[in-house]
DNA sequence: CATGAATGAGTATTCATTCAT
DNA sequence: TATGAATGAATACTCATTCAT
């Protein structure tokens, strides 16, 4: 899969630079980070950066719509395979944590760095993104209460909780070192029990 | 209550700094706030932040230790004073909501703007003080299962997901422009219908 | 006339780095000038600079301005004070020379560092105040004509050529380090042979 | 006259990027020209320069060097050419603006963009070839006084106004859009008449 | 020869921190 | 105490120059 003889897959050094940025602006921040720092972690030197991306905050901007494509593109896929509403939901977390917790390192950059209206600009197209996910969550939960299994709830809040659901399974494992099957299990049970009839 | 003839109550300034340091600070993240904005919004000068806070990141450990000790202290008290198990649980969502906003926005600081040593030492305070609120959760939720109205659950990730319950209430009334009643309503009657026997 | 004990006449820093820059934009250019070079030469930090300009640009931007404001000014007076007209334009070139040696170089440096929509706009300013010192000229000119003592002649015209001789004595004492007297009469001679009756 | 099959004429290269090389640092002085722009002008790529230049600074001196030594060239031939001394001087003008302007051009360059030692050799060498067309003019003024025609000055500093002169000329019809002829007539009538017995 | 992707030295600008008043 | 003018370390960004193809 190397590339052999030192031929090069196109876009291959832009995609360096967008892992190594994603990586970096998620431990640190968007004013915290250093293009200096995304550099080195990507293996290039700093002008390279400005060969593929106009501006820091053109890196940032392309990297949360690449991240939430491929995101929005992987969910959708993994639903559409999978069978029972319950199974989806299962799948959803389980093959779907890695995107998630990326959803919330983004989420949190972007809700608690807000400088100007160009700012403003790129927490707007992160929320139609966002959207875009809630949609395909709560379309989930809407199956589920049409075949009897799930309550009469609101739809988009159980969505934004399942979220939240996820969000506790990623900081319990995070911060305190659990087992990630184990609470994939328990938080899942519970919103579950919490959902269904 | 206003201070007479330039005479100040005790630590009245140093109060003024802290609050509008959360302001900033949540708005802004750590990095992107500056000390010059913190001043303009408190009203002082840029010097006298220096009169109390030895520099920016001491300032910023100040106010987290601040906010989580009046945070922990009041649940506490408003726990206490409450009833039912279930009844707790409302009133800690519908009294602390706007804590745990606060709790939310510093964890999403701290959480995505590590650059040193001394922040991961900030970070441990915080964790330190965040396992005593999921203590609070986590004793009512063990209050809950001994008179058996809860399940027998994992009371420490029923915590984390009731702390992520809450969040989803803050991001859906914030983002989405819900009313906040509705949306406690609903969130919380998925929680205790999880959690519930 | 020296400021005592510390004791700081207003503007003064402001006044120092239009000083330095003055000096430093003349001998290098816009892009060749760096601020850090004004700063040392001003005698300031770097940072200063930005205290009273919100950029290298608005720096040039504000000596262009205060340069010809003074030159107009100055050369206004000079011309009231002096009697007939062709003292007036000796009086022009021998009081005038260092106003207009800053006139030249700046035109030298706006003329050829162009590189965007705003450097146009401060052409533009440069371009007024120009046409205030041709309007100066010709106007002495013009006075001339009616006294009978020039020729009729083209007065705008003539008035370019008079900034040109200047010119002439200008890099014929810079360059060639002939002494100013000999170059101011000798050129002189031949503008007013040139334009009398 | 076009290269056929690729197949080049010797120097043509060389000569394409001398001449977007004099295009663009006229426009933008040294410092504020690119060696890219001067490439995408040229029509070759960044590379290629560097086969016929060993540095920006050294396509600069070689440009200076090439445009002078043609001027030099070109205005001995067409003095030669002409009859009386008049009519020298006005074929001077005529025939040699284009020339002239360069020279106010990268006069204006050099004179205001010295940074090192470096550049004052350049500016030395220029000076040099500075000497050359002054030592030309003034070989026509003298031939005039040799002949009556002029009055009796000093034939250096004649030719150093008379380039002031063609320097109103340009001026003129550059910033105030003036029509060429109109201002050649007026101007060296203006000369005329100062330098004639 | 010709190229342009890659690079890092160099610069404008920001901002936490100091200190004279 | 309180202040904000002054500062320079830190950082985003540019561009001359190199070199593999």
């Amino acid at each position: 899969m190397e590339d052999r003889m030192g031929q090069e897959l196109p876009g291959k050094k832009k995609n360096l630079i967008l892992e190594a940025a994603a990586e970096v602006f998620a431990r640190r921040g968007f004013h915290g980070s250093t293009v200096e720092e995304i550099a080195q972690r990507a293996g290039v030197g700093k002008g390279t950066i400005y060969e593929y991306f106009s501006s820091k905050k053109d890196l940032f901007h392309q990297l949360i719509t690449a991240v939430m494509e491929e995101m929005i593109t992987d969910l959708r896929k993994r639903i559409d395979q999978a069978g029972e509403v319950q199974e989806k939901l299962r799948i959803l977390v389980e093959e779907g944590l890695n995107h998630f917790q990326r959803l919330e390192q983004i989420s949190k950059i972007l809700m608690t760095e807000v400088k100007n209206a160009r700012d403003e600009e790129i927490k707007e197209i992160f929320l139609q993104k966002h959207e875009s996910i809630i949609g395909l969550i709560s379309g989930v939960i809407e199956e589920g209460m049409k075949e009897g299994r799930f309550r009469q709830v609101d739809k988009l809040l159980a969505a934004q909780l399942f979220i939240g659901t996820l969000s506790s399974i990623i900081v319990s494992t995070t911060i305190y070192n659990r087992e990630r099957k184990t609470s994939i299990n328990a938080v899942l049970d519970l919103f579950l029990h919490g959902i269904s009839t």
